[in-house]
DNA sequence: ATTTTTGCAAAGACTTTGCAACTCT
DNA sequence: AGAGTTGCAAAGTCTTTGCAAAAAT
């Protein structure tokens, strides 16, 4: 058995902070990899690719927005982050914690397109979609992975009377 | 009271179809509305508007891919389409009937991207859907009008073994 | 007659791709 | 060393916009 031990006090090597999270995969784990990943895990919400490079440019130049594209596609299918399509249509991403706890749905704005998170209900859900997954598989012969619920309405601002 | 007659065996302007299912508006019943609405309601699927313009311009080229963006933007507007962001970013239109049994949901295959539809559960799924909406309206003040719930997974064709 | 809608082409925005240089294992 | 990854810029797609002509009310 082997074992990671960091001294107390180390600064961890920025490429290792979301490695072991990472798990195994068969690419490379690289800096702008764990940057990235870093990136969404500190800040919750819906982030679009150019969001995501324009927050981590500054501090580092030397990243590249096709970068941050190929990262955002690869972290999605390691199953890492959520992408969500939003109203305007641009891909936005989340962290998207393995643990089941986590799961949550959105609400989006048909006005101002804003998106928001509820988690409402989710353990009531549970038992529905399970048959629902269910049935889909037995009518469809589709194989259900993940589900998400999105609410479509108008969120306190735009209700206001203009 | 006013009514219309339509003669046995007149045929129907083109540009009245659907005018009367269109309802009130603000703005004009023309051609090209009727043309789309008509093509989308005959035509159920999950259509592009680029998809739409080609399959419509053969027999209408006097039809512009703008005046179709335009058009199935008023169309949705009105409550006549549904959207749906598809995985390859594309906005996609789907007839939209108002006849409650009609709602259904959306399996999206994660390895080609194809949509299917399902209507399993739809009528268990009404009671946890108003307490969502409820619960929602309580507290996030957010004004549910609409929902949409989503299935991501393996279609058949991409389950099988490559 | 007035106001809205259309078509065309140009512009805009988001995303992907080619390729040499670079980095991780 | 060998294979995967990055950055840059160019190319590709989908979508929106400006404006004069055409159409609807």
């Amino acid at each position: 058995m082997k074992m990671i031990i960091i001294n107390k006090g180390d600064r961890m090597p920025r490429s290792w902070k979301w490695r072991a999270f990472a798990g195994h995969h068969n690419g490379r784990w690289t800096e702008a990899r764990d940057l990235i990943l870093d990136f969404l895990a500190q800040n919750p919400g819906h982030l679009s690719a150019k969001e995501i490079y324009t927050s981590l440019c500054t501090r580092n130049p030397q990243l590249g927005l096709a970068t941050v594209y190929r990262t955002l596609e690869f972290l999605s299918q390691m199953g890492l982050l959520g992408r969500l399509m939003a109203a305007d249509g641009q891909t936005r991403y989340e962290f998207h914690p393995p643990s089941p706890g986590a799961h949550h749905h959105h609400l989006i704005c048909t006005r101002c397109g804003r998106i928001f998170d509820t988690t409402d209900f989710v353990a009531e859900e549970v038992e529905l979609i399970r048959k629902m997954e269910k049935a889909i598989k037995e009518k469809h012969h589709f194989l259900v992975k993940d589900h998400q619920m999105t609410f479509y309405g108008l969120c306190p601002h735009c209700q206001a009377p203009k």
